[in-house]
DNA sequence: TACGTTACGGTTGAA
DNA sequence: TTTTCAACCGTAACG
């Protein structure tokens, strides 16, 4: 199902206000009366389910209601046609084709998980896909983070100017050098390592077109300046701490994202292969620590547009201020999914400890989790479920949340440890390490 | 029934 | 400014 809800943003923007209470009696939440919860099962290929589905629209007080009504803008964002599209799964539960599921969200699955529910308790629960469940608790297993990857943008370049500086040194004092050769030099002299050495054919595609005519300088040799590096192709959340110390640039890796360093210029790609590395999640949650972000409050001047949040995706990260490049994703939690008990709004503390801020969720789903939670009638429908009653948004928001799994690392796992309401028994047993059940366990096992 | 995998349509952002 | 490309997303279906 699809709703469109305004025009012109890419950053998504659903308007979906669910009543912030609503309770299993609330009519339904976000899915109002009469609105067909559950996608018509279609036959045929898959993919093509999605956009074929009626529009919906989800806002305040009404729930889920056809087009017509969708439109309007915003309360909270005077001028912006808060007008997007949003669908429902199988589930009746409510998310944004191609974009993450709110941070929210994940976290619920991963501490439910915890908690020892099953994935597809979970899956019910929060009405998400099982498949996503999976996923995410895979993702928790293997890198710590409950954070989505990065979406958009390009591969890092890795024939950065410094690197064809170097073949062209290298071809220059030996013409009859291979490709094959310069790679490896390129290795053992440092200046690229494995992650980022030009492949063979990249070589050679650089002596052919850029360095074809050895006699003519280099389009940054004609000047003392440094090599305009490439504008950090991945924001610093995305630095892989590579064995080799050197970037290609020769410039030292800093150890935090976020942290301009070397002001802005490490050219490093991005955690290609692996942009969830757990060094990159501890790397953050101490600088989070440093900076005291994690305390912060101050969810103040943050830019409403999720475009503007660098580091977001794979935006350079400098070009925020480093703190609230850090802040604004740690306490988007709290912006968006605000409730007014404890709820989830303990989100945005846990989420600097993950390998990215957070995603675009901004307006991606602008209502607070619990009302995430609350569309439809509550699962188990009709019954106690052993598990759910005692997993309350606000307790589970409450509780301490274990990013690092320890069997990973081998040292203390890291924890983000609300410092609210979580009994400290509560909150110890939380943060006591355990293996997720189901889903993605095998990963982390 | 539970769960891992994957095709699919979609979004995103760098080049 | 627009297009292309390759990354990621979650869902739904398959096994």
């Amino acid at each position: 199902m699809k709703f469109p809800l305004g025009p012109g943003s890419r950053a998504w923007s659903v308007c979906w206000q669910l009543e912030e209470a609503a309770g299993p009696g609330a009519g339904g939440g976000a899915l109002g009366s009469g609105t067909p919860r559950f996608s018509s099962r279609r036959p045929g290929r898959r993919g093509s389910r999605l956009s074929r589905a009626p529009p919906l629209c989800l806002s305040h007080g009404g729930g889920a209601r056809a087009l017509p009504d969708c439109g309007g803008p915003s309360p909270g964002r005077p001028g912006a046609m808060e007008q997007t599209y949003g669908e429902v799964n199988q589930l009746g539960g409510v998310f944004v084709n191609g974009r993450p599921l709110p941070n929210a969200i994940r976290l619920r699955i991963v501490e439910l998980a915890q908690l020892g529910i099953r994935p597809c308790d979970i899956s019910r629960q929060l009405r998400v896909s099982h498949g996503c469940v999976s996923k995410i608790l895979a993702r928790y297993n293997e890198t710590g983070s409950i954070l989505p990857g990065a979406i958009g943008g390009s591969k890092p370049r890795v024939t950065t100017p410094n690197v064809v500086k170097h073949i062209r040194d290298y071809k220059q004092g030996d013409p009859g050098i291979f490709a094959w050769e310069i790679r490896d030099r390129l290795l053992a002299d440092g200046v690229c390592d494995k992650y980022n050495v030009p492949s063979v054919s990249s070589i050679s595609r650089i002596l052919r077109n850029k360095i074809g005519s050895l006699a003519q300088p280099g389009p940054y040799e004609t000047s003392k300046q440094p090599p305009p590096q490439p504008a950090l192709p991945y924001n610093h959340i995305y630095q892989y701490p590579y064995p080799s110390p050197v970037s290609p640039t020769g410039a030292k890796i800093t150890g935090h994202h976020g942290v301009p360093g070397t002001a802005g210029h490490v050219s490093i790609p991005r955690s290609w292969p692996s942009a969830h590395s757990v060094s990159n999640i501890l790397g953050i949650r101490t600088f989070m620590e440093q900076t005291g972000a994690l305390t912060g409050g101050e969810a103040t001047s943050y830019s409403p547009k999720m475009e503007d949040w660098a580091g977001v995706n794979r935006t350079a990260f400098p070009t925020a201020p480093a703190v609230n490049g850090l802040e604004k994703p740690a306490l988007e939690a709290d912006i968006k999914y605000t409730q007014s008990t404890s709820g989830l709004s303990a989100v945005g503390g846990f989420l600097p400890a993950c390998a990215y801020p957070a995603s675009n969720q901004h307006g991606v789903y602008s209502a607070p989790a619990g009302s995430y939670l609350a569309p439809g009638p509550p699962w188990p429908p009709a019954q106690a479920s052993p598990l759910a009653p005692t997993v309350h948004s606000g307790e589970l928001a409450a509780a301490a949340m274990t990013f690092k799994h320890p069997s990973r690392e081998g040292s203390p796992p890291v924890l983000a440890v609300r410092p609210l309401t979580a009994s400290a028994a509560y909150t110890d047993y939380l943060s006591r390490p355990r293996p997720l059940r189901g889903f993605g366990a095998r990963a982390g096992a």
